[in-house]
RNA sequence: GCGGGCGUGAUGGAAUGGUAGACAUACCAGACUUAAAAUCUGUUGGGCGUAUGCCCGUGUGGGUUCGACUCCCACCGCCCGCACCA
């Protein structure tokens, strides 16, 4: 916008300065003496256009590496492209074009718009994960992974659709139906390759007892997620054996309750199941039936429970006998796939014995005989003491837990069982029946079996002759690139036409970044260097699978000799960002549903719209989406106010882990404040006022924004810096200070805006003679002399409630506040002469009497 | 269904056991102006009151504490994740 009157030009600030950067190449990191500090925002998606919720991920990630580039730390911030994934097949089937294509041109798109809100990245950095310089190396560390056994196949359950004849991806199944087609969607077995996670599952769980700098929420999750328990592994033996069977096998977490066991449930893919259903046609069915639906837990978890009675029974080690049944919540995943049902304390069992007529039998009761809900287990916490009744250990009143660990003694010393621990985190399934990911590096050989390709062969590269006119995978159906010769005996092979899951690509870029061309995946000199990732930055909905499969990945990476040991936990800090939302702006039709418009067609006074004056809607703080009209183009928005406007209103107002509401009268506001900044740089610059007794509150007044701004980043609570920097604006433009001291106020302004609007504070900078780049410049430290009071205000409540305040030097002793709060008028009046109760004294910080 | 998080004026938020509402937006009033815009100054949680002041108030209900937005328990609402979306 130009902006003549005042000076504030900001297409031109902001391209100079952006040049000034690039040809004094100040983000080209390279390795140095000095200390390193390496920034990372989670990589884009290059699904087309950056939005605003990008400039607040990477602002914040760039205030960070600023201020550490002005705290004398040499500072890695790279950026790259998570290129492979769904979206580019489905826009190629959409449209015609190829992935390839849509993606290098999403990407040419997103890097012109973030070029202009001028991150200091070092672009010389960048790759794509589609580049095949990068998945080459991928595939490189596949092969030693696979060397090493981190890699193998295995059985894994997929969505399928029967019409299609492929292989669907989660969000592609929409109520248990494939997405086009409509059909049923069934799971379906295949041989698939794995990482395998799990081997370093308590790895995965004690490390993150180190990771201080996570979030506590995170760091939860993931133990959630990984899921350790310590259970009872037993076998009941069967009453009669069948299809060579003769006991089943069963993982409990709750032995405690075996005397309350009324049935057996089996997956219905357990072995025994399978066998049965062999020669029962109806349990055939039952499988086939409850087969059908997506493979999320989540559709799984909330499935109507259902179960077949095979007319089964096992010996109850406790006496009498137990039915079989096969059941459709059990997993085969977990534990043995088969367990044992105890409704009295076990909501879906209990729903289960109601549905099927099962007994029911408590097992321990509550101490204070509270009474039972209806229709309720029982389930009080682990911790929870209870009174046990007729329990095999022995034990009578005692928590959960305790009767457990009693159990699993009383199991082993009997030959009943062995305490096991179990994990509920699972191997990663990696192998993708699509085209646009990573292919992965090895033939199959009807002589040899599987044979990795050889390391001189990579990257095995992706064909570009494909179409997308059929459903299914067309590495599949493209005879040239699938049929090739065994590396190992030559003779007709035919490559894995399989792909890598995305996850992989993202596993391991921040690793890449460090020596982003070499040669192998990656360099030792430079990993050491630069490795761990110092700050990484980016959205909670990545809290679990991304940064689990990245901590995975650092350790198999370290085993195969491309990481340090040090950089076995890749990431020192995490910090988890808020979206950017936008209001929705809805009117209905005449058949009742919503219709969207864009913010520029309402008007917000009279909440009408423009061109009919219809009355609107407002739903605030809804997440952006192209098809309800709510998305903000960066763009528009440094077009009209530039990106320090930009840049610092994404950082306002909310806290950065909490979702910021875009509004046009905010980024109005934002750019209002700053054009008055760049203004009192102007006035200040010509300023000609002597030196007076205002320089000293002045001063005082810098050390304190010195401080507090600085606490605000450092503790990424950069909307206290930004009110922070406000009031210290104010108190600036206010100031009856000299020339001078305001000059030298306004060059710490600068210093401080420095990260957060960084051309502005150039500008400033070179108006007030600074030298060099005040991005340079050593960042400001207070004066601690200048931040002491000498007296503080004592709040005085009485009765918790503020009635009155005292000033006291900042040392007074305890007895001489005491006797002053005694004399203070308010205190007197409630007081009417008698005593208080009890009079509190924290010193520095309030006073209680307790009347 | 399971795991995790969040909830404070008209609005975004500050205060993380010690003055609830910093800072900003919006609104209102004033200055400047022929006028408007821009700019500057000031007021603003609700209620009662001329006023010193008093009462109420941080999703709801209970609890711990001299003192609770903050800690504990239960509930309500919204958001994120649930292993093939990235």
């Amino acid at each position: 916008m130009t902006d003549a009157p005042t000076g504030y030009d900001t297409a031109n600030i902001e391209a100079k300065w952006q040049k000034a950067w690039d040809e004094a190449e100040l983000f080209r990191a390279e390795r140095s003496d000095a200390p390193k500090y390496y920034v990372l925002e989670m990589f884009p998606y290059p699904s087309g256009r950056i939005h605003i919720g990008h400039v607040r991920n990477y602002t914040m990630g760039d205030v960070i590496a600023r201020y550490k580039m002005a705290s004398g730390f040499n500072v890695l911030h790279p950026m790259g492209w998570d290129a492979f994934g769904m979206p580019a097949e489905n826009a190629a089937m959409a449209s015609g074009g190829h992935p390839k294509e849509w993606t290098y041109n999403n990407i040419d798109v997103m890097r012109g718009q973030m070029k202009p809100l001028g991150l200091s990245i070092d672009w010389s950095r960048e790759f794509a994960t589609c580049d095949p310089e990068y998945y080459g190396q991928q595939q490189a560390l596949f092969l030693d992974m696979l060397d090493k056994g981190l890699v193998y196949r295995k059985p894994a359950i997929v969505n399928w659709d029967p019409v299609d004849m492929t292989v669907l991806a989660n969000e592609q199944v929409i109520d248990g139906k494939g997405w086009r087609s409509g059909a049923e969607v069934e799971r379906k077995e295949l041989t698939q390759w794995a990482f395998a996670i799990s081997s370093m599952a308590e790895d995965l769980l004690d490390s993150l007892g180190d990771l201080k700098d996570w979030p506590e929420k995170v760091r939860l999750m993931q133990e959630n997620w990984i899921g350790k328990s310590r259970g009872l592994q037993m076998t009941f033996a069967l009453s009669q054996p069948a299809h060579g069977h003769d006991g089943i096998e069963i993982y409990t977490t709750r032995p405690d309750t075996l005397r309350g066991a009324s049935f057996i449930a089996l997956a219905p893919e357990h072995p025994l199941a399978k066998a049965l259903a062999s020669e029962n046609a109806d349990l055939a069915a039952f499988n086939a039936d409850v087969r059908k639906g997506g493979t999320t837990e989540e559709a799984l978890e909330k499935a109507e429970k259902r179960g077949f009675d095979t007319g089964l029974t096992v010996e109850n080690p406790l006496g009498g006998t137990l039915p079989i049944w096969v059941a459709n919540f059990v997993l085969m995943d977990y534990g043995t796939g088969a367990i044992f049902g105890c409704p009295a304390h076990d909501q879906r069992d209990l729903d289960f014995a109601r549905k099927y007529d099962l007994s029911v039998t408590d097992t321990f009761v509550a101490l204070n005989d509270g009474t039972p809900v209806a229709g309720t287990a029982f389930v009080p916490p682990k911790t929870e003491k209870v009174l046990w009744i007729d329990q095999p250990a022995g034990v009578e009143e005692a928590t959960g837990q305790e009767a457990i660990d009693a159990t699993i003694d009383w199991a082993e010393a009997r030959g009943l069982g062995t305490g096991k621990t179990q994990y509920r985190l699972r191997d990663w399934g990696l192998s993708r029946q699509r085209y646009w990911g990573c292919p992965i590096p090895v033939v199959h050989c009807d002589a040899c079996g599987v044979v990795p390709e050889k390391k001189e062969n990579l990257p095995v590269e992706l064909p570009d002759d494909v179409t997308f006119d059929v459903p299914g995978n067309p590495l599949d159906r493209h005879p040239t690139w699938r049929d090739v010769n065994c590396p190992s005996c030559g003779k007709p092979a035919r490559r894995e036409t399989d792909t890598m899951d995305t996850f992989v690509d993202s596993s391991w870029y921040y690793a890449r970044f460090t020596a982003p061309h070499a040669q192998t995946p990656t360099n030792m000199d430079d990993a050491t260097y630069w490795m761990n990732v110092d700050q990484y930055i980016g959205g909670v909905e990545h809290a679990i699978l991304h940064l689990l499969y990245s901590r995975f990945f650092a350790r198999a990476m370290n085993e195969t000799g491309h990481l340090p040991a040090s950089a076995r936990e890749p990431f020192n800090a995490l910090f988890t960002q808020g979206m950017v939302t936008h209001a929705i702006f809805q009117t209905r039709d005449d058949k009742g549903r919503a219709v969207y418009h864009l913010p520029e067609d309402v008007d917000l006074d009279t909440r009408t719209v423009k061109a009919t004056g219809e009355t609107i809607e407002i739903i605030p703080s809804a997440k952006m989406s192209k098809s309800k009209k709510n998305v903000v183009d960066p763009q528009d928005i440094i077009a009209s106010y530039g990106a320090d406007t930009a840049r610092w209103f994404v950082l306002s107002d909310s806290p950065p882990e909490r979702d910021v509401e875009w509004t046009a009268s905010g980024a109005e506001a934002t750019h209002k404040h700053l054009r008055r900044v760049h203004r009192l740089a102007t006035d200040v610059a010509r300023a000609d006022r002597p030196a007076n007794a205002a320089d000293a509150d002045l001063a005082k007044a810098t050390a304190r924004a010195i401080q507090e701004v600085t606490d605000g980043i450092e503790g990424f609570a950069f909307n206290k810096s930004v009110a922070k920097l406000y009031e210290f604006t104010n108190t600036l433009h206010k100031s009856d200070a000299g020339a001078e001291a305001r000059r030298g106020a306004i060059k710490v302004l600068a210093q401080l805006m420095s990260p957060m609007t960084p051309h502005l504070a150039e500008e400033i900078w070179s108006m007030m003679g600074g030298e060099g780049f005040v991005l340079s410049a050593p960042w400001p430290v207070a004066d601690p002399a200048l931040l002491v009071d000498d007296s503080v205000t004592l709040p005085i409540q009485i009765n918790g409630k503020k009635r009155s305040e005292i000033v006291v030097p900042k040392d007074m002793p305890k007895a001489e506040i005491e006797a002053l709060v005694l004399q203070d008028e308010a205190v007197q009046r409630i007081l009417e002469g008698g005593q208080p109760k009890k009079l509190i004294v924290v010193p520095g910080r309030i006073v209680n009497v307790v009347v």
